[in-house]
DNA sequence: TCAACAATTCAAGGATTATTGAAATATGGA
DNA sequence: TCCATATTTCAATAATCCTTGAATTGTTGA
């Protein structure tokens, strides 16, 4: 992750529905959810939702797909993980007092990381 | 940290030069630098420094005191971390493919934030 | 081919954010 | 008090972002 991708990133993600939506596609998982789904979801119009998506996209933080009539988006884990580690690493300059938080919510999800056998389906 | 400060927080780090401004106040330390140092490092004019730093005291990242003519401003740490943690958890709803990198930072300073002797100076 | 569905694109507007330079405020020393 | 320094505030302009509804594109099934 790049320091032009982290910007998009971040400004991505400073809009209240653009958040919502990607909360809402971490948790739907790998198969993701149609755009009609989380424009009814967010409840916002389908022609919004579309404005937002593509934001997303633009930052790399979501992918999609299409599935017959319908677009399937994705939330981009790595996009987000990279995100993650470039607040700690390149902004925080990996500062102890930053990253230590940090520590405590990594240590929770370790195992998972490690052996990748308890995603969310 | 609640969801409006964390927008408000992505909002400000969307703005190169204010990237720029928290990256320098973190590695200044709690010592912080003089708003004119600010200015100078970043390149910008005194009173567009001053337009984002107001923004970046009103996302909560940064401090700020008057020492004698000078403002100082400081990276506020607990805020940052606070972001970083609810980027993981709120946000990412703790997914190990998210965190998996954070926790390869995590790691290497996690020695730091148990001892909190090995602050960068 | 045609109708219906799913989603995007486009244009217009309104709202927010960024930049600039001039004026104002606050502090410390002569 | 007066001046110089450090910084902020203000007003105007420019630029970007958000919302809305209408028109368009792509897909499927009758």
């Amino acid at each position: 992750m790049d320091q032009r991708q982290a910007l998009a990133s971040f400004g991505a993600l400073s809009q209240e529905t653009r958040l919502q939506i990607i909360r809402m596609l971490v948790v739907a998982g790998p198969d993701g959810m149609s755009a009609g789904a989380i424009a009814e979801n967010a409840e916002v119009s389908p022609s919004n939702v579309s404005f937002h998506l593509k934001e997303l996209e633009r930052a790399g933080l979501i992918n999609q797909q299409r599935e017959s009539r319908s677009i399937i988006y994705s939330a981009a884990y790595d996009a987000l993980g990279g995100l993650v580690r470039f607040l700690m690493e390149d902004c925080c300059a990996g500062h102890p007092e930053i990253c230590a938080p940090a520590v405590a919510v990594a240590a929770c999800c370790a195992d998972g990381a490690t052996s990748m056998s308890k995603k969310a389906n």
